[in-house]
DNA sequence: CCTTGTTCTGAACGCATGTTCAGTTAATCT
DNA sequence: AGATTAACTGAACATGCGTTCAGAACAAGG
């Protein structure tokens, strides 16, 4: 046997990432093998390699395309005036975009020591970026005297990790909506850097 | 060849668990190879069954240790008055256990999903427990309106998120010293459970 | 010194891994 | 319809995996 009724790159490619992402975020990337990913897209393992030159460069590119939306989705983000208002926008735009994607966000927390050095140098450039524009909006929210935050670095690590964390506990269709969950985070947050 | 001189179980017991500490944390619990943990300990891979059924039982061992630790290390905590007071205590005791041993810390986040599902139970019990005296203190602090929480359960896992965060960045010898970063980041946690 | 028990080696077991590739079939193009 | 390209199969490759075990070398106790 060989190419088979129906094929299409066009709905093979997608299926394996999507299998793929979901396979790295339930076992880790170490855990699944390249079997088990042909199995549930439903080809042998062989076919993988016309959409992966390597397992590695499976899992780059899934943290790679998550990165860039990641960034894409940001800047085109409303740029409310004010840091408050900024501050704002970042935590509820965080929650939202994290909470949508549970599994590309998991991966790309989890699997970073299983990127290749020059591979994690490019995803991690990206997240600087990414998280540098909490710490600017802390920065100028204090210069402005708006926020009381002596070490912006620190503040925006403890922020991050407290946004980020609400992967680890939320789940669609539990009591609270997403907006009610960012309404209490932000809470949290604005009173965090307040002057308190 | 067979035992080899000056071998004794006093040393290469806790040579072995220390070893696969450090390559979990390094590396994963599955990107590990018993071999691996025999090179570094520096005996044939064999030898590694004197002191553990097999792998996954290793895996369970290094982390039902450590929560055994956090849990009764907590428990000698002197407790002081008031929720205010009890609120700080926690979160200088988190941070200052986290930071003292990161390894252990990480694996008992990172590997959960590598361990069998009943050992998984007695860990995430475990947590729970540890966990569950956050959300007690939050909920004291609510009651005698010390703090302003609404949502006690969500709170506590903001909190425990952005705590635990810390071991991400937190290297010895860095800018600040663990004190100073407890102090940072009680302030941004008292500030977050307040009226504001 | 000799025995007993401890600790380790070296080799093997069966199986899974990532990857490659010649060959075959389906889809597409002329 | 025939030729070409795209998609996949099935089998193989070398390597590594967790685990077991008989036997050898050491340490400890009498």
């Amino acid at each position: 046997m060989a190419r088979t009724q129906g094929s299409h790159s066009d709905i093979t490619g997608p299926k394996v990432r999507e299998t793929a992402l979901r396979l790295f975020a339930q076992h880790g990337y170490a855990a699944v093998s390249m079997r088990q990913i042909a199995r549930e897209v439903g080809v042998q393992v062989g076919a993988l390699y016309n959409y992966t030159p390597d397992k590695q460069a499976l899992l780059f590119s899934l943290l790679k395309g998550h990165m860039d939306e990641l960034l894409a989705t940001w800047e085109a983000e409303p740029r409310p005036d004010g840091p408050r208002d900024r501050l704002e926008a970042f935590v509820r735009f965080h929650i939202r975009f994290n909470l949508d994607r549970p599994e590309a966000i998991f991966i790309s927390y989890m699997e970073l020591r299983n990127l290749a050095p020059e591979n994690f140098a490019v995803i991690e450039a990206q997240r600087k970026v990414y998280e540098g524009a909490l710490e600017a909006i802390l920065r100028d929210g204090q210069a402005a005297d708006a926020f009381s935050v002596p070490d912006t670095r620190l503040a925006s690590y403890a922020l991050i990790a407290m946004l980020t964390g609400v992967n680890t506990w939320y789940r669609a269709g539990g009591r609270l909506s997403i907006e009610e969950v960012a309404d209490i985070y932000w809470d949290m947050v604005r009173k965090s850097v307040s002057a308190g």
